[in-house]
DNA sequence: ACCTCAACCGGACCGTGGTCCACTTCGTGT
DNA sequence: ACACGAAGTGGACCACGGTCCGGTTGAGGT
């Protein structure tokens, strides 16, 4: 079985990383090198945390409940994570690795291969359905607005939606244009159409390519 | 000097209004009756409220120290609101009611008269200069991610950006366009662009009607 | 083997949002 | 005037996220 909570490290895909090198956390794929200890602890922390998330939904779930059933102190989880929102990222990084591996280096559409255009609407479907599957985990640590944009998984998101509209040739402000793509495959705003208003995912994903299109000029544009 | 603090009305426009009978908060204009000791309670603890996120902004302001700015239990706080978001709701729709007055029937181009494409541009920059002037109650307010899209100044905002794209006679699902459209006016997402990546207005704001064009078949599309 | 010290640990402690419920007060019908 | 019930009140209480700091431990140097 692979190992959920090895040191981090990140499928390279040149195109995407280029101009990134100040992302810090992304390149060296280093770990600064913890005490035996400390090691262990934030495996069974993090062990603990699964078990218990999945025994009755990591809402249900406190941040003592997890230090205790590690046999920890609660100051150790904090030292370790930083804030429940920290660990909660921690506990999807597994998760969005593997979107990661499957939009940087994954066999097409998603991944390098397909036109841009194809691997733009590959890349919706397969963050929609990500975000979904694990949206308990996505709501709850989203609870901090400002903190999410910022995350390292933005950021190369990000970087990739920009890559794929420059090369599909889309005119206008890229950059702005792919924090609104990105708006559009919020966690929040998906399950509320899901599962509030109780539209189809077909029709969500059609919104998506929809939205692409516009951008990408795939149809009905006058080049002129 | 008008009264901030009355009960719940609506600049009535039937345009937007059709097809919202459900919208329970809106359309009877009645508070349900309070109490005098409650309603003059009320009054109190939101100006107390006013009065200490204007001295120290609402972040550094506790239920307890309104409820004890206030003479009152804090019960009584949290019987009035319901939590603190309710409370701040509370607070913002003075605000929003302007806004909402504004882009229902005030003078063009946000208000009726201006071409629909027109109304969206306004309604965009509207939008923008509201929520960003109001920024930390919004901030502060959105902290939990479902309740916002569930809430009556949001249906309104959707209902009034669906029927501008549909007289614009825009193509495709318009009611997935429409929240798409507000998903690029979310305050985060804004705040975001203009304070973190320091972005400037103007260029959020052509964002905005670049958008808008894309969906209104404004420029370059091919009909037929 | 021992020393040293930075990293780590634990759990008491705190602030804050939110609940609870015995008691009080307002408005209404008679 | 008065009684009565619904609505309102207040503050003790709880849960949970997060901080603090005196004590502990493990890894590298000698």
């Amino acid at each position: 079985m692979t190992e959920p909570f090895a040191p981090f490290s990140v499928p390279q895909d040149r195109d995407v990383l280029e101009g990134f090198a100040d992302l810090a956390l992304l390149p060296t794929g280093e770990t600064p090198q913890l005490r035996a200890d400390a090691a262990r602890n934030r495996t069974r922390l993090l062990e603990v945390a699964v078990r218990l998330a999945a025994e009755r939904g990591i809402a249900n779930v406190t941040m003592d409940d997890i230090a205790l059933g590690a046999g920890v102190g609660k100051g150790t989880v904090f030292r370790r994570f930083g804030d429940r929102t920290g660990l909660l990222v921690e506990l999807l990084s597994h998760h969005e690795k593997q979107l990661q591996a499957a939009f940087l280096s994954g066999p097409p559409p998603l991944g390098p291969g397909a036109s841009p255009v194809e691997r733009l609407y590959a890349f919706g479907s397969a963050v929609i359905l990500h975000e979904h599957a694990h949206r308990d985990f996505y709501l709850e640590a989203h609870i901090e607005p400002g903190r999410r944009r910022t995350s390292p998984a933005y950021h190369l998101r990000l970087a990739h939606v920009r890559l794929l509209l420059r090369e599909a040739r889309a005119d206008g402000d890229n950059e702005l244009t792919a924090h609104l793509l990105l708006g559009y495959l919020e966690t929040v705003l998906v399950d509320h159409l899901l599962s509030v208003l109780g539209m189809s995912l077909e029709r969500v994903e059609a919104g998506w390519r929809d939205l692409v299109d516009r951008y990408t000029g795939e149809r009905g544009r006058c080049t002129g």
